[in-house]
DNA sequence: ACCTGAACACCGTTCAAGT
DNA sequence: ACCTGAACACCGTTCAAGT
């Protein structure tokens, strides 16, 4: 066997050397760049300069490794999120919960590991308490508050993870618009029997030209249009 | 070699037959019974006493075989909403959202992917169909049509996702009730400062008895009493 | 038209060995 | 204390060959 023409490392190369914080960075790294199917060990070690076995010595596993991914994102959630000054608890509860939506939404994976455990979570932790705690200045039963918080969470949290769901390849390779998409998916729906089918077909316009944002805002509202009536006392 | 003592199998093995149908309620039953890390080609394929590569005759995928299983449990959830005669349209979105619910619940790995291909979910476009309906009753645009639909759907979908999450292994196995799991987080909750994080204290107890179904409940009527509100033109 | 199963390219995880 | 990388057990998918 002939030796190879170059040798790219003269020695077995130096000994490289991580920290969590670094494991995290490029992991977090890796999955905004390419998706939650570019995420693997080998890929994360290749980043990280290193063989695969020494990101072990950081996170037990994969599902820790999410976890502790997912609480590196809201870090920035919480940062904007514990500055602001609104006078009005329920705007305040609103502004928090775009703020999670938008990270949300950029990073579907997110959704599936939010507050999955607390013990290595403490920015989820901490976003529920500030969530928690506009709903102190309204007058509820603190189990009124516990629900209202787990209410707006969960919609943030299921609604964006919806919405930031992969579409096909055609989409993303850029082989096909996103109307293009979603009016192939309207076209389908307008082909259906207009008898059985009549709200399907009285909403075909609004699905066409529907912006994910919008549709998250409107949504928000009516929970926190309930949440203002049964803190008046009305509900 | 010495020939094998007993022959269970005379000749090569008859060739299996299946259908879509068949490879389908297999699916289901498998991940129903074990959990979505149980659903595997070779797991299905055993069980239906045929090879690998026959599955792939009926689906493309496993993507494709996962949204043809959500479809299918939404037969049931279709079938039971289809039927209902409730005077107020509020109502009748309350009884359709629990029984989706409570297929999602059971079923966490469903939420991911309801209505992602309403091409091959029949039953995922009709279920949004007859939610819709009942909004074709209430005052509204369409757009607040679509808005509230989406977000009952999103709501729904999101929390019972959520909610169904597998707990560790300990809790599934029995050798820890899910009282004693609960209290573990508890404890670390309430072992935080408590000046920093009132909320969390204020709901511990709430939390420590709290039961997923009446959460749902309770978010889904802040929901059910904002679209009511903006359906009297009060909002 | 439908089924078979070996083969392929990948994955998370382990662990004896190194520094 | 921390890093290495071959090895293991498994996965989805393909495909030439069968019936």
């Amino acid at each position: 066997m002939t030796p190879p023409a170059t040798r790219p490392e003269q020695r077995p190369r130096k000994r490289a050397s991580h920290s969590l914080e670094a494991v995290l960075t490029e992991a977090v790294a890796l999955l905004d760049e390419a998706g939650e199917g570019a995420l693997t060990f080998r890929a994360l070690a290749a980043r990280l300069g290193g063989g695969v076995g020494s990101i072990y010595w950081y996170v037990a596993g994969k599902d820790e490794l999410l976890d502790r991914a997912t609480d590196h994102v809201l870090a920035e959630v919480v940062r904007t999120s514990e500055t602001l000054a609104e006078d009005d608890p329920i705007s305040a509860i609103r502004t928090i919960a775009v703020a999670l939506f938008d990270a949300v939404a950029q990073r579907p994976w997110l959704g599936a590991y939010f507050m999955r455990d607390t013990g290595v979570q403490p920015n989820g932790l901490r976003l529920y308490e500030l969530l928690g705690q506009q709903t102190l200045r309204l007058e509820l039963t603190s189990r009124q508050r516990f629900h209202a918080v787990s209410a707006v969470v969960g919609f943030v949290v299921g609604t964006a993870a919806d919405m930031g769901q992969q579409p096909p390849p055609e989409v993303v390779d850029g082989s096909m618009t996103r109307d293009d998409y979603l009016a192939h998916f309207v076209d389908q729906w307008r082909a259906l029997d207009a008898g059985a089918f009549p709200f399907i077909h009285s909403i075909a316009d609004d699905f066409e030209t529907h912006d994910d944002a919008e549709q998250f805002r409107a949504g928000l509202e009516l929970i926190l249009a309930g949440l203002r009536l049964q803190a008046e006392g009305k509900a």
